[in-house]
DNA sequence: TCAATAGTGTCTGTAAGACAGTATTGT
DNA sequence: ACAATACTGTCTTACAGACACTATTGA
């Protein structure tokens, strides 16, 4: 161990993303695909080298913005964990800070210079496939923290657009739990918590039936008593 | 940003440890002060650098058994996050992965070859001092997942000895909430979750009054439904 | 017997889940 | 009218917290 001066051991750092958003009903994660040794043509996560001079939230959100068409500061990215066992990365020796994402439902994504590709790819089949890396790890690692933290916190409205409906919001409980939710029991108890989310005055109509108003997302952050993942 | 050959932006990468431990009644952290620049003589979270083969989590555990005279693998160590702002450490660019730390009253810690003292410190008092590099905000994160922890997991009983009494058990929630419990409400909650504690058959005399059975930890993880760390 | 601590019983309020019932629309 | 969807009322059960009560010891 090196601890004066200018000599220590040097250690490559790069950020991957778990980028979930919710897409035809299902849950989905950002995946591209790699067009570089090492793991050339494996599916992986996004991510990316750290610069010198950049801190760590930052080059999330760059390789963030890299993919999709991002308008804005207000997703919400939260540090999942980090990975850092010494053969990782058969190159060099490489820790990786893991970052997870909420978008609302975007456009297709866009692969980087350095890619083949990338998509949203529904969580089952996700999980399954022969990840980059220790990828496999962080996705799972990144669904257990999204599948607990919108039970108190409401967060699951980032998975929302601006304006939506509680059928909506209640879609995406379902699909982060892979569960039904009694519509009468969600919608009485979201409602209850101030500031979970706020009348839009709109409202629109269903395919069939009686058209549901429209909210935003309110300002709280709490959810107390918590939604409960399990029945 | 550097993605290709052996170039790429060097990073020193260390582990830091928030290590708490309940002592004469009251929470404490481990503390060191350091014995060298940068921060000299400033009191820190007892940290190191990562060596170029070693696994992080070997890394806070060398870490930690350098501090205390730790006999065994069974401590609890998880991580918190990394920490990674750019100019965290003057010297250079360093990130630092935190971990947490769950001890039961041990001897006095002693400081290592580069520093001056070592101490567990009253939480409140660690926490209201200027500590060296960003350790205040570990410190705080840290004790943030500590209270939320012992919620809904039987990590508490990690901050007894080999074998203890439901009184001390409180004591360490009492400890880490800061808050009183109801001693009787919180026995037969503790006794209901099956594997939180096992009877070890023995008693101690208490000062005055009837003696307490003592138990082990059991083999339980989860505590559900939790404990709740406000009323 | 008294004081002190350990542990149990019982009541009450809150909240979750099940499910029936009402409201509002398009066809 | 009917079907479909949105939302509300009501009942039951579970559990947390308050607190009174019993149990067991040393002095």
């Amino acid at each position: 161990m090196v601890s004066r001066g200018q000599s220590f051991p040097p250690f490559a750092v790069t950020v991957d993303l778990v980028v979930l958003t919710i897409r035809e009903g299902a849950l989905r994660a950002l995946l591209v695909r790699r067009g570089e040794e090492p793991f050339e043509k494996r599916w992986s996560l996004p991510g990316g080298f750290v610069a010198p001079s950049e801190d760590l939230p930052a080059a999330a959100q760059r390789v963030l913005q890299a993919k999709t068409a991002l308008d804005l500061q207000t997703v919400h990215l939260e540090q999942i964990a980090t990975y850092g066992a010494p053969k990782r990365d058969p190159r060099m020796r490489t820790v990786s800070v893991a970052y997870l994402a909420f978008l609302h439902d975007l456009d297709d994504p866009s692969p980087g210079p350095r890619e083949l590709d990338a998509a949203w790819v529904p969580i089952g089949a996700a999980e399954r496939r022969r990840l980059a890396f220790d990828h496999r790890a962080i996705l799972r690692d990144g669904l257990t923290r999204a599948r607990a933290k919108i039970e108190y916190t409401t967060l699951a409205t980032r998975f929302c657009p601006p304006a939506f409906t509680l059928r909506q919001l209640r879609a995406v409980y379902e699909a982060v739990w892979d569960r039904e939710l009694d519509a009468g029991n969600f919608a009485r108890k979201v409602l209850a918590i101030p500031g979970f989310v706020e009348e839009t005055g709109e409202s629109v109509a269903s395919p069939r039936g009686r058209p549901a108003k429209t909210y935003h997302a309110g300002d709280a952050w709490h959810v107390h008593p918590p939604l409960r993942a399990v029945a």
